[in-house]
DNA sequence: TTTTAAACACAACAGCGTTATGGAATGTCT
DNA sequence: AGACATTCCATAACGCTGTTGTGTTTAAAA
């Protein structure tokens, strides 16, 4: 009294195909036929293995959840934890640059495609923040920044980096005000804001931007820059 | 020869059907044959008026913009400029609150829906700034913000509180760090690092908060608050 | 009044997510 | 080995979507 089992490489290889897609021909190209035709299979492998097509996107946004966090993981510890705070600044755009659709699919709230995300799912997100919390408490320890809360540094690092890149990825940051100088006085700016002086920020700002060739050069995810519009 | 002339009032009608539709039951109910059942007609009105959905849809977050901008209006100039600057700041979360549905497809970017905005839309967008870029003037000329430039600091503010917002929205701000304590923090600190004294930002924040409820306490938009799951 | 072009109703098409049905495959038990 | 149970998946269908013909109604101009 045993079933037959399917190949458990299935179902990795339609999230993967799904990611795929959203990158190269944006969301609606996110159909069961789609992705069935694509796998070479009929529509039913979604529901064998996924339930419904939200449970599809649900797990693809956790794919996007995790190549976000390939990218902070990759920033190590220095002697310059401002620096390295700037870098997980940078880490976190540089994903969602990457990925524009996946990363819309992951902040959409209540996206038209019906589907919505857990509790369990906001808590994964909300972790990858360790990186950061960690990376505040450092900058504390070493005397850069004022003592407090590195869990709120870290929401403040979020909520200001986040806000750019939703903005930036809308279209809405443009010429003398476009996203990369926005995003370099941004990060002097927080760091000031969270206690460092002025010129040690701007020092370590300008640091963390020497080191991204050496920390994302490699080629650190298949992700596609799929455009904007269709 | 001259043509049969529609009521000049079905396509703000049709506008508001779908804005009615999108804030009480989510965008699974923004459909042709919905809106057309509930304005009494069949789906070509949809086609007559505007050519296809993702149009009226454009037309439905245009109207989002103006709700915005209603909000932000309603902050009159008084003789503190930052509080000014803090009470725009709550006008733009309020309104976002008041119409997350709307606030969502509004900064989707690309969503399923297939609909894009254009660059005339996105134009329009950035114009809501203009309020604040004007109270941030006030604030260089109150020398309360260090001087500079007036649009950047605008830019700063709307990114610090789209970042916030759409979190917030999305569900991923709570508990000891919820959207409100967040909010509060964060207007402080913007203030601060535009250049004005911590004593006084904390004075100018307290003071927006007392101002919010005869700034806003009337009508202001028929605006539902829609679920964040349908 | 006749003409004419726009507005709309109806029906249809392709595509969507989903589900019911049935056959094929596979591990376990007799 | 043979029988069985159970899962996987293909096919077809249902109701839904946006969109588009087709034909009719309607109001304004000639």
């Amino acid at each position: 009294m045993s079933p037959r089992r399917s190949d458990p490489r299935t179902r990795p290889a339609l999230v993967d195909i799904a990611a795929r897609l959203l990158a190269e021909e944006g969301p609606r190209a996110l159909s069961t036929r789609r992705i069935a035709a694509e796998a070479g299979t009929s529509t039913m492998v979604v529901y064998t293995h996924f339930g419904a097509m939200s449970e599809l996107v649900r797990e693809m946004v956790r794919e996007g959840f995790a190549r976000l966090e390939a990218y902070l993981t990759r920033v190590e510890p220095t002697g310059d934890p401002v620096s390295d705070m700037a870098l997980l600044g940078r880490a976190y755009r540089m994903n969602a640059r990457a990925n524009p659709h996946l990363y819309a699919v992951m902040f959409s709230g209540a996206s038209p495609a019906g589907f919505s995300l857990s509790e369990a799912d906001r808590q994964h997100g909300r972790y990858t923040l360790v990186h950061v919390v960690d990376c505040a408490a450092r900058c504390f320890a070493a005397g850069r920044f004022r003592a407090g809360d590195a869990e709120l540094v870290a929401h403040q690092m979020w909520i200001a980096v986040h806000g750019l890149v939703t903005l930036e990825l809308g279209g809405y940051l443009i010429d003398p005000y476009d996203p990369a100088s926005l995003f370099e006085s941004q990060l002097v700016s927080l760091m000031v804001s969270a206690g460092d002086a002025l010129d040690l920020a701007s020092a370590s700002v300008a640091a963390s931007a020497e080191r991204v060739d050496e920390t994302f050069g490699a080629d650190l995810g298949r992700s596609v820059v799929g455009d904007r519009r269709e």
